[in-house]
DNA sequence: GACCCTATGTTTACAGCGTTCACTTTAACC
DNA sequence: GGTTAAAGTGAACGCTGTAAACATAGGGTC
């Protein structure tokens, strides 16, 4: 999704805007990192704060654009982790565990993901982390309205235990997840 | 919890501390509060900057203060939601809406007082709302390996549904809340 | 009642932040 | 090849949290 030039120079065509994007998400990225100022990302790519603004209208703007990214790339891991043991139920049950290990895997990326007021759009197709859960849960409940209640309280369930690990409020405990994301046990009325 | 002295001198005397966490506390609460700056409360409070620095270590520590009043609040909160409908599962599915009530009714302290590290604690005696929460789940669930996971079941899908509305990802529906939160859909096997 | 000590305040200063403004460079186009 | 618009620079502003040196007041002791 972010492509970044091989040559050290020539920013001055067409890849600040990737670049800033780049130097952000592998600040953000990691178990240790942390939001990233601007002007750390202006030095990092090599060029004067003020030249973001080319790119970005304001802070916010860049924090946005970073947040999508990661809202793909939580989006992919939980499509793959879903494919691995092969969709259905299981399927389902895996993108909750895939959630919550993207949030303890990558806690700043995570918060900033969800910390920019509105929701974020890609011009046209939404966050396919969302779709993924939408389909999911029509698929595993038949009425329409019982499925988006589903599908709220998944997301609420795996978003609240990815906080509050984050938090340390409760321990970031690889058996712990598993327990609290046993759907026979929290949602028996489906699957 | 915090008392302030009506005379507007004399801050020379004792209550400096206390008086920056009710200006603190004012700034924080209410739907449009956001997290006031060291700066802001010594100039609500008629004060230098480097004065707050005789009674707390670093803007950090201040936070953590504030915190500590809001999980007082929002325990003292709950327990009065659960008194009025008169405990048991009936008050336990109580404390859980009030908690995202409190949470909708003050973002900015809501949010304060879960991004602060280490989970606070004040000297010797814990957090209320958790000490409220382990009693009721202990109530309805014999096995106390049971209750715990329904604790924390419970706590991430309140905390979850609170967060998700705070960023705007769920609207913030009183309706929605209700059928979220509904005990005896989401956790059958108690109450 | 004078004295000193300690708690509590002030002033000044520094580095970092996001952002604005005026200016310069550069690449692309007719 | 000169013009123009896009993309960069530098200096400056007000804000932040924080440190260091200094001022002041109140309480306890002689």
């Amino acid at each position: 999704m972010i492509t970044v030039s091989t040559s050290n120079e020539a920013y001055h065509h067409g890849n600040l805007r990737d670049a800033l994007l780049a130097a952000g998400l592998s600040a953000l990225e990691g178990a240790e990192g942390k939001a990233p100022s601007l002007r750390e990302l202006a030095r990092a790519v090599g060029v004067s704060p003020t030249a973001v603004y080319r790119h970005f209208p304001d802070k916010h703007a860049l924090d946005k654009a970073l947040a999508l990214e990661g809202l793909q790339l939580l989006g992919q891991e939980q499509a793959e982790a879903a494919a691995k043991v092969g969709g259905g139920s299981a399927g389902f049950a895996e993108t909750g565990r895939a959630y919550v290990r993207f949030a303890l895997a990558h806690p700043a990326l995570f918060r900033l993901m969800f910390t920019q007021g509105e929701p974020i759009e890609h011009a046209g197709h939404a966050d396919p982390a969302r779709e993924l859960l939408t389909a999911n849960t029509r698929a595993l409940a038949g009425d329409p309205e019982k499925a988006e209640t589903l599908a709220l309280q998944a997301w609420s369930i795996a978003h609240g235990l990815a906080m509050l690990m984050l938090d340390g409020r409760i321990p970031a405990d690889d058996a712990l997840i598993e327990r609290m994301l046993d759907t026979r046990s929290l949602f028996p009325q489906s699957g």
